[in-house]
DNA sequence: CTCGGCCCTGAGAACGTGCTGAGGACGCCG
DNA sequence: CGGCGTCCTCAGCACGTTCTCAGGGCCGAG
């Protein structure tokens, strides 16, 4: 739940939490984006005034992002085109201060019931395209065909594109190996890559790591 | 549509016919559910207070029946419970009466970005149909007779066309055998299923697993 | 410029994965 | 009982993938 009234916030959870679900509160735009990135939650209460980010450029951020994660916005404003841009900036429901609890909860239950759409979760970067569900990845529209270690390495770089991840880092994680592992099979891979993605994908940051380019 | 005040239903369709969305009405009940069922319709609107058969019941049966074709509820009663209540039915949003035109779009378009969570039938890829209730299974509209077991797989495969299923899912699902069976077994079946298929339909996906082409 | 270390790459060995045909176990039915 | 169909096991083979290794290039520090 993304809230900034403590009270309200408070009450829900405690409501929430008395029904079985499990509750987090975060209190500003930014925390909460960042929650819904990464807190693998099965929804989202979302209040539309928020410190920090817009409860619209929330969805709107979390949409581009093809995160699909149902949305339920709630709103002071009751306005018929305020609940019509929520909605078109694509949550899923909208509900308008003061609400009923019985009405959220009922709300609540329809938006986990539908369920997220198959996850369309798929990472873009650039011209960059990996869905990990299909198993494809594409660049600039082209199948791009990978083994399965070069799949993994290239997912792990996608899901932090522009950062640079040392390459015992990436032994650890896409390896799984020990830090006595010899970091040249990091080297023959990220050449492999660069075979087949293009050669400037994939920058060296010497003494550091790789860092694929945004 | 399911609406029996011909002046509301009448504007609606007009107003929807405009955004290019097609409409049909029904007028009763019965007859909606009727249209429900066969229609192939992307989305319902329906009215609570219908003669023959109420909107509750009538999502009620429609759930019953695993249709899930998304349903926006309208209705002239504003009370917390009613609301809740028509959710739980299984319906997917509920206005209340008198509603905003503009609220009730919004709503619509974020009922079918959502969309229905596929339950058809019968399942279809390509030239390959699947029918459960029948089992049945037709390639390019010849009948072709798979076992048992080569159903089963099928059928796991077609749920999910075009991602990629490991052979433990497929172990877990189709066999519900442990994690240490071998897997062997699921590449007999599937070598099974290619003979019978056509040995382009199912994709290898080194180290990862099986994917039906779409 | 020179040197040391870091990184890249091609060759090829080692390894694993997936495919297939043969065939055994089992249950069903005439 | 014998024939049949289904399910499954097994072992061998083929080939793609993974990894090792060594030589050489590149970069930055001094």
């Amino acid at each position: 739940m993304v809230e900034d009234e403590a009270r309200l916030a408070a009450a829900l959870q405690r409501g929430l939490q008395a029904e079985g679900f499990v509750v987090d509160v975060a209190r500003t735009g930014p925390a909460g984006l960042d929650a819904a990135r990464h807190g693998g939650y099965d929804a989202m209460i979302l209040d539309v005034m928020l410190p920090g980010l817009s409860g619209y450029e929330l969805v709107r951020t979390l949409r581009a992002e093809q995160h699909w994660l149902p949305v339920l916005m709630l709103s002071a404003k009751d306005g018929e085109y305020d609940q019509a841009d929520g909605l078109d900036c694509g949550a899923d429901d909208y509900l308008t201060k003061p609400f009923s609890y019985v009405v959220l909860l009922a709300r609540l239950r329809a938006l986990l019931r539908r369920g997220a759409p198959e996850r369309p979760a798929v990472l873009a970067v650039g011209d960059l395209r990996l869905d990990p569900a299909r198993r494809r990845v594409t660049r600039a529209d082209a199948e791009v065909t990978l083994t399965a270690r070069e799949f993994a390495l290239l997912s792990y770089l996608m899901r932090r594109p522009g950062q640079v991840i040392s390459k015992i880092e990436l032994l650890d994680h896409v390896w799984n190996a020990s830090v006595e592992t010899a970091p040249n099979i990091v080297e023959v891979y990220v050449g492999y890559l660069r075979r087949k993605l293009g050669r400037d994908r994939l920058e060296t940051v010497r003494g550091a790591g790789y860092r694929l380019a945004t």
